[in-house]
DNA sequence: ATATTTTGTGCGATAATCGCACATATGTTC
DNA sequence: GAACATATGTGCGATTATCGCACAAAATAT
């Protein structure tokens, strides 16, 4: 929480409401106004009144015992991309990449520590990402948000690896603050990232920078693939040029 | 609004947040809190609140006099994705599903009259449908739309076309009730349903409905297609089948 | 430099939201 | 089927969250 606004200009009712929306997921799929008073600390009877404001106005449905999320909150998230041009406009180019080079690709920005993904295009492949538009992830663990926390200034850097406050994920995930900054440094200087199995085994992520005409720094684009597809001299041969020709397409019409 | 639940019952302050995310769109992709409390009948102090509390909660961002949406809020779409088994299964099926045709395809449901696709895998295609996770489209103009209220019984299926009150978006959008409710119900007599140029000039859909394992009727899974591609019987030849296939493999794992 | 528009903010008022307690309904156990 | 436990519905009074206003300050337009 932004601790700059005064609470006299803050929206409780809002704060909360959000907050119950965000309490479901695979865990929680569906809840009682009983567990959802106990999984986020409001009363039974606020559980119950947010419960019912949410499904009188359609993001939630109920069988009168237990509450679920409904298609209609994907509209909340559709508001950031049909207000935004940078996912419409970014989306076909992914695309069109996944299929030229026939792994997944996505576009992500920085937020705070973690990175966010914007945009996927995914190929069909066994081994899913599982990423999606929305997705955020610990960006010390991803080559998008190492490769993006590499254009900081070396003092915020060692900021924002001490504010990671680095874990292992996997049994190789970077965690020394040292090395992982030596490791950041140096997608700077090489102009691409990449990283093995850092947030999952088995996963290779290779990102490029993405710019607008004006060379401002938008976010990074970038392909997640399977380790065992290919060696990574071969996968950085192949994909760092045609990352990017995306990205220098895409910096004409941003 | 839902007009069971007692006004008692309900928190405003979650219900005029929601409505300030739902403000931003492509035509408003930032607004000053003057402007947003025009568009939305709030007035000003309210509305700097509302915008000062979402922007504390990270889903917006400002430079001090306009705001706008952080790509934060897909957080909350993905609240349902998360929590629902329906379309972290489907997804991957209907990516495999459109590499094997080579054209879009998508699932929906319906909500009231309102079509809502729920997952999209997209086609690398000149002619993009527009439809993505969160899309809402009358009923009455899309395949999968018509397609799911044909499984309503006669009475609901009049009360469901009146209430869509259709008008024309193309320029043979199919607007007369009894026209209309005699394409619905053939497209439950064969099994599929096919309609061309309803919401958009050029754009074809097909649809099948999807079942769970209990034979309850889930949504409709489509392709979406340029009319140019193929004619319509060898669309409908080449494609229901694939369809069904899919359907069918997907009605073993729901 | 001036006029106009927009924003920041403190304030008192109102009503929105609160949590409680009790009645009712539902589910579980024997 | 009865007893018990748990969950939910609801009315209530209390509290405080949120309201809109008015004025000062800042920003923008001329």
């Amino acid at each position: 929480m932004n601790a700059d606004t005064k609470p006299s200009d803050l929206i409780d009712g809002l704060r909360k409401g959000l907050e119950v929306i965000l309490a479901f997921d695979d865990s929680s799929p569906q809840m009682t106004q009983s567990e959802l008073a106990l999984r986020i600390d409001l009363s039974r009877a606020a559980a119950r009144r947010y419960l019912l404001t949410l499904t009188s106005l359609g993001y939630m449905a109920t069988d009168g015992k237990y509450f679920w999320l409904t298609p209609k909150v994907m509209q909340l998230g559709r508001s950031f991309t049909s207000s935004s041009r940078l996912p419409r406009t970014i989306q076909p180019e992914l695309q069109a990449l996944t299929e030229r080079c026939g792994e997944s690709t996505n576009f992500a920005v920085l937020e705070g520590v973690e990175a966010v993904y914007v945009c996927c295009a995914n190929a069909n492949r066994l081994l899913s990402t599982g990423i999606e538009p929305g997705t955020r992830l610990p960006g010390y663990t991803s080559t998008a948000g190492r490769l993006l926390a590499s254009f900081l200034d070396d003092q915020a850097l060692d900021q924002w690896i001490n504010q990671s406050a680095p874990r292992a994920h996997t049994q190789v995930t970077v965690t020394d603050h040292a090395t992982l900054k030596r490791e950041i440094s140096k997608m700077r200087k090489q102009g691409y990232g990449i990283t093995e199995s850092q947030f999952e085994p088995g996963l290779r992520g290779i990102s490029v920078p993405l710019r607008d005409s004006a060379n401002n720094l938008i976010g990074a684009i970038s392909v997640s693939m399977a380790v065992s597809a290919m060696t990574s001299s071969a996968a950085v041969k192949k994909l760092v040029p045609m990352l990017n020709q995306t990205a220098a397409r895409l910096a004409q019409k941003l």
